[in-house]
DNA sequence: CCGGATCTGGGAGTCACTATCATTTGAGAG
DNA sequence: CTCTCAAATGATAGTGACTCCCAGATCCGG
């Protein structure tokens, strides 16, 4: 009991719920790439992850969320862009607050290359790629938006401050999209300072 | 005979083809507006517009479509785009294309009313919301990345181009949907001068 | 006016997703 | 250990978007 308690905080309901959640995706992943997002029915998922269809729609809105409910890369990014110093200019932050993300992704080796087959997912889906740009929002719009408002001395939600947010997530999409479509072995760093200085010199008046 | 086609070079089949297109439409946004979009079926929007719900899909590919499909800004931007002079930068560039496009769409004088009640609609349905950044583009896409190319010097199937195309398409999908939420008789041609010096500004190193 | 292409309506079917209810199972109190 | 309650699960039925297919109607060119 007391040895089962202090190994995870969680109770057994707890890690129960994290370990199904986890067959699920595992069990969809495996299907996708066998036959296909689109020919890969929600049925089949539950059935390989031992659940009822039912239990799947708990777990996940829908089957496309299920892809990219997982990581919204505006969360961390926000995170990161807070931890800069306040006197960096926006684009100067954001290159370096991404270079703290991709640092960070590469303590777990594994991190880059599942995201790496995650975009090459969204690309292939005209589905799911459509719904990318909101996605990589997520919940984490807000902070984003205040993390880039504080550089620019704007109110976090006037307009100017979500035009810079939907810039951003724009071009971010672009590079990621991008990324699925080169060598395994591309480096992200090079692709988003590309990014970054891409914004920063054609984006002139 | 003679006289039928002098009035319009189409033929009776292609006439009743738009007519019925925007006979489904008009039901369709009738229907919407009478009791939401999600509430709206497809049998409901088609038994309105006086044709079968197999008709419905031979004219939208979805419900969503029906409304997207309409007027990708994309297009007729990038044609004022190309109509600039070649040595403007690009975001000058960008905002004479505005500004030109503002002006010619009040020749019409229902036109910005309409798209506004449009953007309405969007900004109203999550699912719309979500797939607007595609469907702003369009397939008018490679035409705007050619145009902003062009004033970059970059190849227009470049990361920076693309990166460049993501960043505006995110930038005014945000403005559009700012003007969704305002006061109905805001000019757009402000809205759209603060989101390109917002660009201009506030995205800096 | 006729032969072929095209458009339409109808019906059957698939699949994502929702709502509901009975059953099971982990959590916590005694 | 047991009892109770809340939460998780599974099964079922249903809705609605969308596809496939076929038979009949409509338009078009010769």
């Amino acid at each position: 009991m007391n040895a089962a308690c202090s190994v995870s905080p969680l109770g057994l309901r707890e890690r129960k719920k994290l370990r199904t959640r986890r067959a699920i995706r595992d069990a969809a992943y495996r299907l996708f790439a066998e036959q296909g997002f689109d020919a890969t029915t929600v049925d089949r998922i539950a059935a390989a992850a031992n659940v009822s269809t039912s239990t799947f729609f708990r777990y996940f809105p829908t089957k496309e969320e299920l892809v990219l409910s997982e990581d919204p890369p505006a969360r961390s990014l926000s995170e990161e862009l807070a931890a800069r110093p306040a006197d960096e200019p926006p684009l100067t932050a954001l290159r370096n607050a991404l270079h703290a993300g991709v640092e960070r992704a590469r303590s777990d080796p594994g991190a880059l290359r599942r995201a790496r087959q995650r975009m090459e997912l969204i690309a292939s889906v005209p589905s799911i790629r459509d719904r990318l740009h909101e996605a990589m929002a997520g919940p984490g719009r807000a902070a984003l938006a205040r993390a880039l408002a504080t550089r620019t001395g704007r109110a976090p939600d006037s307009l100017e401050t979500n035009v810079l947010v939907g810039a951003v997530l724009g071009a971010f999409r672009e590079a990621l999209l991008h990324w699925a479509g080169t060598e395994p072995d591309t480096d992200v760093t090079d692709l988003f300072d590309r990014t970054v200085d891409a914004l920063a010199r054609d984006l002139t008046t």
